[in-house]
DNA sequence: AATTAAATTTAGACAAATCTAAAAATAGAT
DNA sequence: ATCTATTTTTAGATTTGTCTAAATTTAATT
């Protein structure tokens, strides 16, 4: 397996071709930032190897093969993500990028050891559930901030949106994950929010709620 | 600087080319398990980019740049296998193989951070020292448990081959970096050993005997 | 149903890193 | 100093992953 190949796969499931949905060659190659032909040369190499099933001009789709693979990439990734936070400070708008190239590493004991010392950790720096050795996911009861009702309560549990310039926005204003959120008021203008986080009232504009998980209380 | 390129650095340097000495492209080859030919190519390149001294039939070495890039590509190498064996329990035999995967990373930070981690450590787990951020070794006073006479005595601080079957081999026998060695005897016939460590007396052959670094007392 | 626009694939090319086989240079032996 | 054996390089081919441009298929519209 190239990491070409487990780059591909990885694509192939966000952009939700493990559930048997076709994934259009288009999509692919916008979200690899690469060409639609070569993403044709890929689907037919890791069709001819079972890890995708692929119809000419109707996209692919992950194998049950394929879903494995791209879940044990999926998960060594999110695991190097916590220990780069974890155990090395780093913050988490700095950890996609290193952890895009440690996932690639071969070796199940080093991943399982890993896993350990973190004790085992259930979720990545941004809210993202972590697969289970076996693949299993730990799917969460969350919803969008900008989904939730007025005066609902829950906690900050994730990032829809992980790239630096949104997570670094949401430190400046002291909005982390584990923060308890209520929604006050919604502006049928803009669709703002006037929010309490951990006690403090602010306003926060759609674009931002848009891209914050939260699980409900109750 | 890519990963074969990185390789080519790491072994010209290991066969001695950091001195200003010519290697030749079948001494790399050999070492590398590649062909002549492809050093050639490689040389060429290389030599372009200001990293390695080539002329033609003649063979390389490395330049001042060359030096310091295969320096910290030793120096990510050996901090990781520090790692590995400290923080996740790995033997010393198991920590090359993704050593090697793990030296290619792309992260200064991340490099700096398991150096931090780790305290900082001055050698690896097979006694080799590891090369300090500005590219300086800290050489040893070792020599090889082979030379030395008759009754001197020392501290096991290395290996020289480090190679799986000697290290189970060492693990096997009870012999670990740190141990107290005394040489009683040496047998003329077949250059073998009458030792004592860590006060238990035993006979090694030359072979492990000049595969062994110590550092001689007084 | 025919036409057109968009998406997708094919064909052919390229760069990186490798190989084989043949040619060239070096070094050792007489 | 010449010859020969060895080493090294060159030339051309291969594989992987990518690209461009042209051709094909699909989907949308009338």
């Amino acid at each position: 397996m190239t990491r070409s190949e487990e780059n591909y796969l990885k694509t192939i499931f966000h952009l939700g071709g493990g559930d048997s949905k076709s994934i259009t060659t288009n999509a692919i190659a916008e979200q690899m930032e690469t060409k639609p032909s070569s993403v044709t040369d890929m689907a037919k190499k890791l069709s001819e190897k079972g890890l995708v099933d692929y119809v000419r001009y109707q996209g692919v789709s992950l194998t049950a093969v394929g879903v494995k693979t791209a879940l044990s990439i999926i998960r060594k990734h999110r695991l190097w993500e916590v220990f780069l936070v974890k155990k090395l400070d780093f913050t988490w708008d700095e950890v996609h990028e290193v952890a895009e190239q440690l996932e690639h590493i071969k070796s199940e004991k080093l991943v399982d050891k890993i896993d350990e010392l973190l004790d085992f950790p259930k979720y990545d720096p941004h809210g993202d559930p972590i697969p289970t050795k076996d693949g299993k996911f730990q799917e969460r009861d969350e919803k969008l901030l900008s989904e939730m009702p007025i005066n609902s309560q829950g906690v900050c549990v994730g990032v829809k949106d992980s790239s630096v310039p949104f997570l670094k926005f949401l430190d400046k204003n002291r909005i982390a994950l584990g923060n308890t959120i209520k929604v006050l008021d919604k502006e049928d203008f803009d669709n703002s929010l006037r929010i309490q986080m951990e006690g403090k009232e602010m306003r926060i504009s759609h674009q931002i709620a848009a891209n914050l998980y939260v699980k409900k209380n109750d």
